[in-house]
DNA sequence: CTCAGTGCAAACTATTTGCAGATTT
DNA sequence: AAATCTGCAAATAGTTTGCACTGAG
């Protein structure tokens, strides 16, 4: 239940709060921006204004609820922190997002990094890629 | 000789352009951002605006002279075209940025995307990482 | 001499912040 | 009631654009 994250995250159970997260689990749609979120809450006649859509969704980051990624465009993209990691390839035709997670390419990275005096700290990847028409 | 890219690139070879691209060639550091290259330029006193510096990078990026990269912290940092891609190790505790290139990571990516049904036509892959101390 | 290029200020886009009033606990 | 939260408008940060003037070819 929402309302549980939200609690655990030391922040109080307001209708704003409850109402963007709803978006990210009920939608199949999984990557918003704020602008977005924005309006979809106004189709749905919320009176929620832009600036706490960006303090919920950057609270909601801070306590490891929500990932925030900087895809090409200015805005950036809410999803939720499921847990499991993933990259990305953006669909530049269609603007889809597909999730995908590769292990040769995680342990790659962790090696890089090591052979170059660092350790790993986070990363990011993104696939800028069109479909294949048949 | 920096002239001859500019002419290439079908821009009139001016004092602001032709600065900015030695500003490039001669340092030891490859990446800068707008504003770094503005007050490079004014503390060499030259008075470049830094609208052209804009400008000019993106005229540059568009002939294929520099490329654009947008690392975490707003500002977008550029570097010259070497020819030879490569992917970006983000020192976070120094901000010192190390170039690596990884065939196997390289073509793990296009095999990925060609899993989803998709061609590869660019992608951003930036490691943030912090040195091992000893 | 002509047209591209430049500086400056104003415009823009994405995001953040101050504050007075509204909500949650 | 106390403290957090919200909406709105104003502030910021990074980048872009309009325009009259300057400079390269």
């Amino acid at each position: 239940m929402d309302e549980i994250d939200i609690k655990e995250a030391g922040l109080k159970v307001t209708q704003p709060r409850v109402q963007i997260l709803k978006i990210f689990e009920t939608s199949t749609q999984k990557h918003f921006s704020a602008e977005e979120i924005f309006q979809l809450l106004r189709d749905d006649d919320s009176r929620v204004g832009l600036a706490t859509i960006y303090r919920v969704l950057t609270q909601f980051e801070t306590a490891g609820l929500v990932i925030r990624h900087n895809f090409e465009g200015g805005q950036a993209v809410f999803e939720l922190d499921s847990g499991e990691h993933h990259d990305h390839i953006v669909d530049m035709k269609n603007g889809k997002i597909i999730e995908f997670h590769d292990e040769i390419i995680e342990q790659r990275q962790i090696e890089i990094a090591k052979e170059h005096g660092y350790q790993l700290i986070d990363h990011s990847l993104i696939l800028y890629a069109e479909p294949i028409d048949k």
